[in-house]
DNA sequence: CCCTTAAATCGGATTTGTTCTTATTTGATC
DNA sequence: GATCAAATAAGAACAAATCCGATTTAAGGG
């Protein structure tokens, strides 16, 4: 997903534009990986240095509910990048442990998935293989 | 696993016994679902009324270092239920996102991935099922 | 342009899940 | 039964995330 389709996202379901999400969505454009709330805080404080942490939190749980962003969950806390599913079609990831970077697998195991018990009514899925990249791993040694 | 199984674990590491851990074994094998800590709390509250709660995370951090419980997160806490891979091969779930019931799926994706990018060192992987469960879809209506 | 209004933001307090600390108790071993 | 390390209690401390009241700002209409 680009900056522009993001921001026209928000346009279409009336949210206001405003400097600060742009800026936060810019953040999560500009790396192939997953970044905390904390992150973005820090990242966006050169440009607003007086942003709350309320609006980080806020404009990410918004930027899920409208697919701009996709989340996981590392060590205990949030971790959120610009969604890429609708890049092409549906895919999964492998995330480094340590830095949040990921890069794309083919597949889906859902496709293979012979048959979910039908006593359950099926919502979602997740598929992630954890690692380290190879960047991690040098500075580790 | 049995609760037997766990308890011998236990001994084998040099932990201690107590009827307290016991208790806790029992409880999560007395459901195939995931539990969250407040929800062990809860149930043994009836035997040990006094239980702290740091007592509770320490144990569950401990089973589940030691193989004997399973991990994984809805709605921003832990849950935990016994572990289950050991006892045929291994394998993964669905899971109902209310009361965290499961049920075991065939396969694992790991074996169909064709390939994992190189440059990551692969240190685990996740693939969960989430769905809502016969009985929470009556009651939800 | 200015006005209005609802949405967005601020700043801090609050909540929630979890971990840490210190003192005390308990299980295992001799 | 004495000893000692491990386990526990109780509450303080922590970190991530959310809530709240007051203020600011974007968007649209006159």
């Amino acid at each position: 997903m680009k900056v522009e389709e993001a921001l026209q996202i928000l346009k279409e379901h009336g949210f206001k534009y405003t400097g600060k999400r742009e800026e936060m969505i810019r953040i999560c454009a500009a790396e192939k990986r997953y970044l905390s709330a904390k992150d973005i805080m820090e990242r966006i404080k050169e440009q607003y240095p007086t942003l709350s942490f309320d609006t980080v939190y806020r404009n990410i749980s918004t930027f899920v509910e409208l697919g701009i962003l996709e989340e996981t969950e590392l060590d205990g806390e949030g971790r959120f990048r610009l969604a890429c599913s609708t890049d092409g079609h549906h895919h999964h990831h492998v995330i480094c442990t340590e830095c949040g970077k990921t890069s794309s697998l083919p597949g889906c195991p859902m496709n293979i998935i012979s048959a979910v018990p039908e006593e359950f009514q099926v919502t979602g899925h997740k598929f992630e293989v954890y690692g380290t990249c190879k960047e991690c791993v040098t500075h580790s040694n």
